[in-house]
DNA sequence: TTTGGTCATTGTTCACC
DNA sequence: GGTGAACAATGACCAAA
């Protein structure tokens, strides 16, 4: 299987845009001379890693990030130094963990380990991006126009939903999707074009970069004027958790016939499920304290400085057929999200392992 | 019309979840061996007064409480001691009285004879409910997690808002609601569950709750900073009472048009008035030294004794069909609370006797 | 401490397609 | 039936008394 950095790679390559490489100086201007709002460095700046600088182009804002990375073998995955073009504020570093699962990474930060987003598997390269959006900038008016962008379709941004910049419509568009429960399915190769114009062409890859640029789907409440009163449980705020698991077999999106496995009866999706599925796996509305990763005051501390630091933003996918972890034919395709320090990550990830693909 | 015992007896059985009666001793522990925290048992223990002894379950907390009711002839009311399971502590005595108008019934301290809550007429038998929470252990830690938890939804409460320990969101929905003089209604049988991650779901039980356990509207000041400059009278800092009446016809909610009478242009609710209508009777924001029932340090005295004691949260609606205040077939429905020795309560009721449905 | 206000981020609504 | 522009409600945060 592919490795972080291979995958990194891959990733950049096909969903950023026009890239351009350069070996040149870390701190060296952009081709067009624009001002370089944030630089990505090796954690170690002397050092003889196998490393690469990259210019990327965000597609929806313009901007261009300089990226280096550099694996390092001794943490077993890669660092990432945000810092600003002339180091005036103190860098930040962020770590990108192979999980022990094959097909999860973990970004951290060195301090607190602190996990803020997961990247998951995905059978179709196709799909894979990675975006990265700073807010970094000491320049007030970029940061406007970062702003005033959707993250999502590139349209006009009203302000940050559900943890990400989008616009009214993904707003919309997310807040349905989780509150019913919708699952959505792709009729291309799941690398859909999503813009202001043809954001609506597709709701798989709506959704999808949803999910990927951080809307968080637990930022989504359940109904309060709720048409009929009779169900209680139907969206969002069930208190036990609820998880969906989708097993699928991948080459055969015609024949196989999914499993729906939930623990609880709120989802009533029927049969709507093929290939390029996308399923919404709610976490727990109860707040469980203890986490496996780190301590609630800890994530506390990693959420702020992330958020302070730079909107990190980062969907991945990975393909890892030679998984152990389900059936042999099958696999377990999960996306999901921390947010706030629940458990829910963890539990996931123990659901994941334990779990058959019948009962728990 | 139903007396103060049959009243409790069926807002207990209707509203306080599973119900187990038993008529052993008073300080036995409860069926599932919980730690039972708090009694209510009889003033005069060794009397030959008609008793019941009920558990019952906080629908929001869980918590189990034994009330076991007596009325006092003597007193024409009903007499609660709230008492910690060893005795330790000093017995609290509540009084429920029955008011001289119908369909009231009045929470009291024997000492200080002070007013907390009121029980109102409300047609709806299915809307009547009692919960009692208390932190009258003298467990420090049980008495810190009741301080810092909402009596209203059970989030992490802030402090004291308008007289309760509440959130802030129950704060600023109070506030809201009384400053603009809201009009709620529930879809359901106004006995909505409230907390942390429902309490949006309903906001007339939300704002029934918010005065049942005490939030005071006098406390609610007028805006200090207007926004709009056009109307003066708006909100809750008009000199002169506002009121709203309700007239509806209790049994036929779908063909009744209720007839809403206020004394100003603030009501400008529309239609939207049904058979679970909530109405907020906002009283005059000047204070008004003199008091019906008691002296202000009376009441202050008083309310921190039953802070201290208890979180005393009575809510109670009775139906009393048989009244003539009205006409024969409507009925006025009010929902209030006494607080700070206001005379708004008398001035309510006569405005009750002496209004019609049409203007004052 | 307990008022107040602010405003980003939720929610809902309903023409419009 | 989904979409999204428009409007309203919520509550975390802060200032003042
Ligand atoms: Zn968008
Ligand atoms: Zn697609
Ligand atoms: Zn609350
Ligand atoms: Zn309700």
């Amino acid at each position: 299987m592919a490795t972080i950095e291979e995958l990194a790679h891959q990733i950049i390559e096909q969903q950023m845009g026009e890239i351009t490489r350069s070996q040149g100086a870390v701190t060296q201007t952009l081709m067009d001379g624009t001002p370089q709002r944030i630089q990505i460095v090796p954690a170690d700046s002397g050092l003889s890693l196998p490393q690469r600088i990259q210019i990327v182009t965000d597609q929806q804002t313009g901007q261009k990030i300089q990226i280096v990375t550099a694996l390092d073998q001794s943490s077993a995955g890669k660092q990432f130094i945000l810092t600003n073009h002339d180091g005036s504020t103190p860098s930040k570093v962020i770590l990108a963990r192979q999980d022990s699962t094959p097909g999860k990474v973990i970004l951290a930060t060195p301090d607190a380990a602190g996990v803020n987003q997961l990247f998951f598997a995905s059978p179709d390269i196709s799909a894979q991006h990675i975006q990265i959006l700073t807010d970094n900038s000491p320049n007030e008016q970029s940061l406007n126009k970062v702003f005033d962008l959707c993250v999502v379709c590139g349209d006009k941004a009203s302000g940050r939903h559900y943890g990400a910049i989008t616009c009214e419509g993904c707003k919309g568009f997310f807040k349905r999707s989780i509150r019913k429960n919708l699952v959505y399915s792709c009729r291309g190769t799941k690398d859909c074009v999503i813009n202001k114009h043809h954001r609506n062409r597709c709701q798989y890859c709506r959704l999808q970069r949803c999910i990927a640029f951080g809307m968080k789907q637990d930022s989504v409440q359940c109904e309060r004027k709720p048409i009929e009163v009779s169900r209680e449980k139907s969206s969002n705020c069930a208190a036990s958790t609820e998880k969906i698991y989708i097993r699928k077999d991948l080459r055969s999106p015609l024949a196989a016939t999914p499993t729906f496995v939930t623990d609880n009866e709120t989802a009533r999706s029927t049969g709507l499920l093929e290939s390029g599925m996308f399923v919404n796996i709610h976490q727990s509305a109860i707040k469980s304290e203890p986490t496996v990763l780190m301590t609630p005051d800890k994530v506390e501390a990693c959420q702020g400085d992330l958020s302070t630091l730079a909107n990190v933003v980062t969907s991945l996918a990975n393909l890892s057929k030679c998984k152990d972890v389900s059936q042999s034919s099958t696999e377990l395709s999960m996306i999901d999200s921390l947010s706030n320090g629940d458990a829910s990550l963890s539990e996931l990830q123990q659901e994941q392992e334990a779990s058959s693909d019948v009962t728990r």
